[in-house]
DNA sequence: GAGGTGACTGCGA
DNA sequence: CTCGCAGCCACCT
C-alpha cells in the first residue's frame, strides 16, 4: 500500500468491487483515509484508462449514484453499457437500485 | 518551488 | 424542491 501511489490504491480498491456491484467516490476515499477528498479518488480514475490491468471505472459513480465520469469513457453511453452488461439497471444516467447494488469497502472489507 | 486543475461532497440560500 | 459555493489533496506544468 505504502508502495503504491494514491492512484494505484483507487485502483485496487476499484478492481475489488463485485461485479453487478458499484461504489461511491467518498466511500472509496473513505477506505483510502483520504475521506473529504472524494475528487482524489475522481483525479485517480482520470488516468485509470492508462492504468493496467483496466480499471472498472463504470463501477465508481458519486453519491448520488449518477454517472458523472461517463464522458471519460470515450464514449457517453459506454459506462452505461458496461453497468447493464452487468446486470446493474441505469435510468437517466443513474443508477436505479443505487442503494441495493450499492459496495461499501470500508465496510465489505471491513476488517 | 509555486500555482492550477478536477470522474466529488456537503451545506446553505 | 433546485442552484451555488467552498473545502479537499495528489498530480501535472
Amino acid at each position: 500500500m505504502e508502495d503504491l501511489s494514491f492512484y494505484d490504491q483507487v485502483y485496487q480498491v476499484v478492481r475489488l468491487i463485485p461485479k453487478g456491484r458499484v461504489s461511491s467516490y467518498g466511500a472509496i476515499a473513505s477506505y483510502l483515509g483520504t475521506r473529504g477528498s472524494a475528487r482524489m479518488v475522481g483525479y485517480a480514475m482520470n488516468a485509470a484508462h492508462t492504468a493496467y490491468p483496466p480499471v472498472p471505472a463504470q463501477r465508481v459513480v458519486n453519491r448520488n449514484g449518477m454517472l458523472t465520469g461517463k464522458f471519460h469513457f470515450g464514449s457517453p453511453l459506454l459506462m452505461q453499457q458496461l453497468l447493464e452488461n452487468e446486470g446493474i439497471r441505469v435510468e437517466n444516467d443513474k443508477i436505479a437500485d443505487f442503494k441495493k447494488v450499492f459496495w461499501d469497502p470500508s465496510i465489505e472489507l471491513e476488517m
